[in-house]
RNA sequence: GGGUCGGUGCCCGAGCGGCCAAUGGGAUCUGGCUGUAAACCAGACGGCUUUGCCUACGGGGGUUCAAAUCCCUCCCGGCCCA
């Protein structure tokens, strides 16, 4: 299967300054690379596809550079953005740096036996901290005019509203992420630029640079933002505005699987050809699965469980899943004591002494210590809507909660609405 | 620097002296239906020691019996001028 053919297939391609780049792509031996912002301190699922993206290059026999914006994060990217944002002060930008930096090696093979395609980890700090100002701005600056960079579709909106501005912080970054590709072409011999298709604008003025100062032709591929059926961003935890994280710690493995497996059917198409590794034939199958016997969620298991073995490894994807048909399948009261601890490991777990629970517990006064409320008030109210469990029996909050149900003598599974858990033990 | 318009709850946005914890929409949350979906329906949506009290309408100060609403001042943003 050549590369051309696979990334039209999956729908990954939706720009290209220059279609023949796929040839060389087949061929192998391009060096190519993909930009990481560094906004927090992990990556989120919305960078998934551009890792995977890297990481096929990279199996076509191709040198992926993943790129951690050290310093065009101090500065910000405006593209689409509706308004200003805050800078980030320089310590929080090193431990964001740090963590995704650790992540990106994940997706990638750093190993010396790679040859050719070995991969490469670099910061843009490294060079733009220490370009002087006045080359910058004889070398990068006079290669193009403000007409040009105002008529971006990027920056439009802003320079269009009447009630957010466009700082020249945030109007210069487009000449930041420019000069990373000459950088790259100069240094690397890159001749590739990958990215979202909000990223397309950036992107130009970089191939610009590179073929105005090198007089070499380089390309840029963006790939179709991922959106789900309704037309939102994919990407926001089931949980809340938060996003879904690549980070254990953040978003564990088990909420990342749930996500994954809530897919809505419309979604699950897309999410399979950009996050998975699968043949045709077995996307096609699956697709047709989801037509047929959408109840089976064949092809939403597929994806969670592939992308949680990719992030997370096999063992973590194995958890999840077995997790999830505990809770959601079978009685969580039948679990051995230590299939429920496996079941329940990844949700945030508290202990209780006995005798917390010798005349019962106030059950807002749990949900509150389990912060599965915010607030008083709050957990009243969930317990008035009925969206309050115990060991998945619903409790309505008129008694106490005492230990007459406790699995195992000593393990209470609180849960809030459809997944939010916490786990109580008793010492 | 001058002029002008504006800063309201997670977001957008009404309110322009008391009936305002603040209309409406979106987001979110819970429940119902279902496939642990989507769509749809219903409810909730500052906090507390909850017939009441506290905190909140950019910050601070003031007028008033009473302010998100009036005045002063500071901070921040848009636009125009220099």
């Amino acid at each position: 299967m050549n590369l051309r053919d696979d990334w039209h297939f999956r729908g990954l391609v939706q720009q290209t300054t220059d279609e023949t780049i796929f040839d060389r792509l087949n061929a192998g031996g391009v060096t190519a690379y993909i930009g990481f912002d560094p906004t927090a301190p992990s990556l989120h699922i919305g960078s998934l596809l551009q890792l995977c993206n890297l990481r096929r290059l990279q199996l076509a026999g191709n040198r992926p550079i993943a790129l951690a914006g050290g310093g065009t994060g101090l500065i910000g990217d405006p593209s689409f953005k509706a308004v200003e944002r805050p800078l980030l002060t320089s310590e929080q930008l090193h431990e964001n740096v740090e963590g995704i930096h650790e992540q990106l090696g994940r997706f990638l093979d750093f190993s010396h036996g790679a040859g050719k395609s070995q991969a490469l980890l670099l910061n843009n700090a490294d060079w733009l901290t220490t370009v002087p100002l006045t080359d910058f701005l004889r070398d990068v600056g006079k290669h193009f005019t403000v007409n040009q960079m105002i008529a971006k579709e990027s920056v439009k909106s802003r320079l269009d509203r009447d009630d957010v501005g466009l700082s020249f912080t945030e109007f210069s970054y487009m000449l930041l992420q420019a000069y990373d590709f000459l950088r790259l072409n100069i240094d690397f011999d890159c001749t590739l630029q990958l990215g979202g298709s909000d990223q397309w604008g950036n992107i130009t003025m970089g191939t610009e640079l590179v073929r105005k100062v090198t007089g070499s032709s380089v390309a840029g591929i963006t790939s179709p933002l991922l959106l789900r059926a309704d037309g939102q961003k994919f990407g926001k935890s089931e949980g809340g505005n938060d996003r879904v994280w690549l980070d254990a710690t953040m978003t564990s493995p088990f909420v990342l699987h749930q996500f994954l497996l809530n897919a809505d059917d419309d979604t699950t198409p897309g999410l399979l050809r950009f996050f998975t590794f699968l043949d045709h034939e077995t996307i096609l199958e699956l697709d047709e699965a989801t037509r047929t016997a959408p109840q089976e969620r064949r092809a939403q298991r597929a994806v969670a469980n592939d992308v949680v073995a990719l992030v997370h490894g096999e063992e973590a994807a194995r958890l999840a899943e077995r997790a999830g048909e505990a809770l959601f399948a079978e009685s969580i009261a039948e679990l051995d004591e230590a299939t429920l601890l496996q079941v329940v490991a990844d949700a945030p777990s508290s202990t209780w002494t006995r005798g917390e629970f010798a005349a019962g517990v106030d059950a807002v006064e749990l949900l509150v210590r389990c912060e599965l409320a915010g607030s008083k008030a709050e957990a009243r109210r969930f317990l008035e809507q009925g969206g309050v469990y115990v060991n998945n029996v619903r409790i309505d909050g008129s008694a106490p909660v005492d230990l007459s149900g406790a699995l195992h003598g000593r393990y209470l599974v609180v849960r809030r609405g459809r997944r939010q858990l916490h786990l109580v033990v008793v010492a």
